[in-house]
DNA sequence: ACTCAATTTAAACAGTTGTTTGAAACATTT
DNA sequence: AAATGTTTCAAACAACTGTTTAAATTGAGT
């Protein structure tokens, strides 16, 4: 049996995930979790260290139910890649209804309160780093450090759009795309589309000019 | 001499942006325009109607300050692919402090309201429109419409990105970083990648295949 | 100067917000 | 059973929310 205090943290979780922190009532909570008003400030003291304890034990709900994988030593790196792919695309829009948790940490990375600077040390920049370890089997030794981020980035980049456009893409969507938006198909195309992206960038020079604009036409 | 209804729907704009709906308050928002309180009920009638109308303002805004460019009949692809990323960089994180417009229409992407479809078929069809009249000239003409979406929106991703993760990337960022992530330097960084994977794409049979998840090995 | 409509204003309204309170209900120990 | 500490509850609190009202102010037009 869950404690209330735990209850409230649930209901906390999903309430303050979707509706954000100011529009989220402790009214609205405690209704949900079946609780008194009064109890979050009994248990918590007030609304904004409840929801300081709820992004707390949104990020150890997911370094526990998302471990960083265990691959076997010699693994290809292109599979690591793909898989480390896959598991954060099922993150952002696993299965059928968005866990809460990850909700909440979305709104963190999009709007960063007091409870974010722990959590970039201790669970988004892990991922980088993870998938920085990958991309440098990929990419050549020399590779500066700037690229290999970027690179980490535009990969991210891709997975997030999914997540934070995903409505809007379903709006533009036409009959025809449905089919092919699957979690699998979309990371095997990120995949894809990322590998050949490095396998070319590694042949290309790139000399770390400045005052080199490449092909500069912003917009004529 | 900006009348009172154009100075509330300009203040309005800031406030939606930075709050959210449902945070914004009417008296900061009047308090801003130097307004009475009433006035946002005496020329909107009410709140939503008000913040409709400021969707509106921010859409006819944008369009008119970021035309969509016309390029020199014969221009290379490559080219108007660098031209259309850097513009849309410029847009998310122009400049210093982003235009409240932009942010805007980030909140209506990320949470759609009421105002949001008419948003989609005025503003975001277009340009994704534009962007795959671009990616039709380097993907092969056999290429099926679902990949070209989806390569897209791995560049749309791409940029995305820096607005949405800006803070976080900021924080996670090095000091040798700093100099690299420039809106230039960034825009030439996407574009590559892009274009590489984009051309490597072509090169590869696509069996369009649904019972085969390629080098599936999410997390063992 | 008078009229009449449009605008602005301060005050008030009803409803919701986070938080506090003091007594009841419960559990555990003496 | 009595006493003690913990948890729950309905009610109330002050502050804030969007909205309304009715009186003031303004600005033409005649």
């Amino acid at each position: 049996m869950d404690g209330v205090r735990e209850k409230i943290i649930d209901s906390a979780g999903r309430v303050f995930a979707e509706r954000g922190y100011k529009s989220a009532t402790v009214r609205q909570i405690c209704q949900a979790a079946e609780a008194n008003v009064a109890a979050v400030n009994y248990y918590f003291g007030d609304k904004e260290q409840l929801y300081l304890e709820t992004v707390k034990q949104a990020h150890r709900r997911l370094t526990a139910q998302f471990p960083l994988p265990p691959w076997p030593k010699e693994t290809e790196p292109a599979i690591k890649l793909n898989g480390f792919v896959s598991a954060m695309l099922a993150r952002m829009i696993g299965g059928k209804a968005m866990p809460w948790e990850q909700q909440l940490m979305l709104r963190e990375v999009l709007h960063p309160t007091n409870a974010c600077r722990e959590l970039v040390e201790e669970y988004f920049r892990p991922q980088l780093e993870l998938l920085l370890s990958i991309l440098s089997e990929l990419l050549p030794s020399a590779t500066p450090t700037h690229k290999q981020r970027q690179c980490a980035f535009s990969i991210i980049g891709q997975c997030l759009f999914y997540r934070i456009a995903g409505d809007i893409v379903e709006m533009m969507a036409t009959k025809d795309d449905q089919s092919h938006f699957s979690i699998e198909q979309l990371a095997d195309h990120i995949t894809k589309f990322s590998l050949a992206a490095i396998s070319e960038t590694s042949t290309s020079e790139d000399h770390d000019s400045n005052a080199h604009p490449s092909t500069s036409l912003a917009r004529p």
